[in-house]
RNA sequence: GUCCCCUUCGUCUAUCGGUUAGGACGCCAGAUUUUCAUUCUGGAAAGAGGAGUUCGAUUCUCCUAGGGGAUACCA
């Protein structure tokens, strides 16, 4: 039997840290596993799922370089919902309610103030048929809840080991609303079944969720797939990730010049206790993927570590690799070999071209060492061999040695204290451009 | 409030009762005879607190504290 994975996530968002992480995960064990991923767009909120999220999500995927075996909406799949709903209910495993909002809210209060847990009290269950006949006659419509076994729920989590829940300590779930729509679970249930997802590896926030579900997956005669909850992400102060105004989307990192390898390096690793290193290609990111390797402790997800990893990354690609995406005119592999090292981002490739091209402004500390430096200029092709052989002439002329000598050639050069390295950087700048930088000619 | 999970260097983690508590990233220092980067070498750096069990606890148990999650007619 082949493994299915899915993902799932809503259309109500762009897609986090967190979600692509899930989704990572849930691709790399697919492809460990020989097997296949779904993308399942759970869109059953109507007021909060739009095209747009689902089409921005599914282009955020491709950014990665994960792929899906098929995709499957759940607002086409109303009429499977309705017939499970038929089933659990002839099963008897279905119970109208007739509260509202605001009296369920009541009653969770209540209990609450008594330090009793907040559980639904299975009043609707005796609702005798004159009741019912009452609040239908009102006008009110009925919402379903799924009446839970009260047993221990166990499984065996691919990261969590053994787990153990107790059924009795939870609210039986509405599963349908009294619009007549249905909630989460029952929808996500049907899909897995239909879909015969074998493997159902999500966040840690489903745990109880998952004890659930596996009621309605007996409830509906189905087998039960093999769970995985992986601890969420915590910000880099330990706090909740998602709470942090939507900083952490995969547009707002591609933007600001994230490559996605050294994002998909990082979240397949972040948390197990696999060193965390640059992955060029995903091949490199299955091949050392190992889902038990996940710890249950929440891992802290650090930008700056992103930015780290991104930069060394990009000091590793070839040009071949970013040559598309350079758009700079004259830009050539010579250029790339020459400033690579000192990119922390594409964007930054900007900057050196800058430096090297113009227009940028010389800084002059001592114009008359500059026109000194200026005679020894070497004659004729300015190779890369061209810095040594200049700065030794200027050191002899001059007497200026070691920081002394480049670093007012660097300024003037280049503008800047810091930089790629001047040998391979002065070919590139030419001889018409140096001697302008060292008479303090801006161009 | 209630329930569940978690807690080892700054960070991700290894250790399945006896270890100089290991590695990686980061950091610091030195070298590669300017800076940045790279590479190499070296270094600093940890068992939340308190009880208990034991000849011996990072490891097992309990308590406390802290963190995460759940507790919706969201997903």
């Amino acid at each position: 039997m082949t493994s299915i994975f899915r993902f799932a996530p809503s259309p109500t968002g762009y897609l986090h840290v967190g979600n692509a992480r899930l989704a990572l995960i849930n691709w790399l064990s697919a492809k460990n596993d020989g097997g296949k991923m779904i993308l399942r767009l759970d869109d059953t909120d109507l007021e909060r799922s739009t095209d747009r999220y689902a089409d921005a999500i599914q282009e955020d995927l491709h950014w990665l370089g994960l792929a899906w075996s098929e995709i499957r909406k759940q607002s086409d799949r109303s009429a499977a919902y309705t017939k499970a709903f038929e089933t659990l209910k002839d099963a008897g495993r279905l119970y109208p309610c007739y509260e509202t909002g605001e009296e369920l809210d009541y009653k969770r209060k209540r209990r609450l103030a008594r330090k009793l847990p907040p559980i639904y009290d299975r009043a609707a269950l005796d609702l005798t048929p004159a009741d019912v006949a009452a609040f239908e006659a009102e006008g009110r419509k009925p919402h379903w809840r799924f009446k839970l076994e009260q047993e221990v729920i166990r499984w065996d989590d691919l990261v969590r080991g053994p787990v153990v829940v107790d059924g009795a300590s939870m609210s039986d779930p509405v599963l349908i609303r009294s619009d007549g729509r249905p909630l989460y679970h029952m929808p996500s249930v049907v899909d897995d079944i239909d879909f015969r997802i074998t493997h159902v590896i999500r966040g840690e926030d489903h745990v109880s969720n998952t004890a659930l579900h596996i009621q309605i997956f007996e409830a509906l005669g189905a087998a039960i797939p093999t769970f995985g909850h992986i601890p969420l992400l915590t910000g880099p102060d330990g706090g909740p990730l998602s709470k942090r105004e939507g900083s952490q989307s995969l547009r707002e990192m591609r933007e600001a010049g994230i490559e996605a390898m050294a994002l998909v390096s990082l979240l397949a690793r972040l948390g197990t206790s696999d060193n965390v290193a640059v992955c060029h290609d995903l091949q490199a990111v299955i091949d050392g993927f190992d889902i038990s390797q996940f710890s249950r402790a929440a891992a802290k997800f650090d930008p700056a570590e992103l930015v780290n990893l991104n930069a060394k990354l990009l000091h590793e690609t070839s040009w071949d690799k970013v040559q598309e995406r350079i758009s700079l005119e004259g830009a050539d592999e010579n250029f790339w070999n020459a400033i690579r090292g000192n990119l922390s981002t594409l964007n930054d490739v900007e900057i050196w071209w800058r430096v090297v091209k113009g227009p940028m402004t010389p800084v002059i500390e001592d114009a008359t060492f500059l026109r000194a430096a200026a005679d020894e200029l070497p004659a004729g092709e300015i190779t890369p061999e061209s810095w040594k052989i200049w700065t030794t002439a200027v050191k002899e002329k001059t007497g200026a040695k070691g920081r002394a000598l480049f670093m007012p050639l660097r300024l003037a050069l280049t503008g800047q204290p810091h930089g790629p390295e001047m040998n391979n950087l002065l070919p590139l700048i030419g001889r018409e451009n140096i001697l302008a930088r060292l008479n303090g000619t801006a161009d």
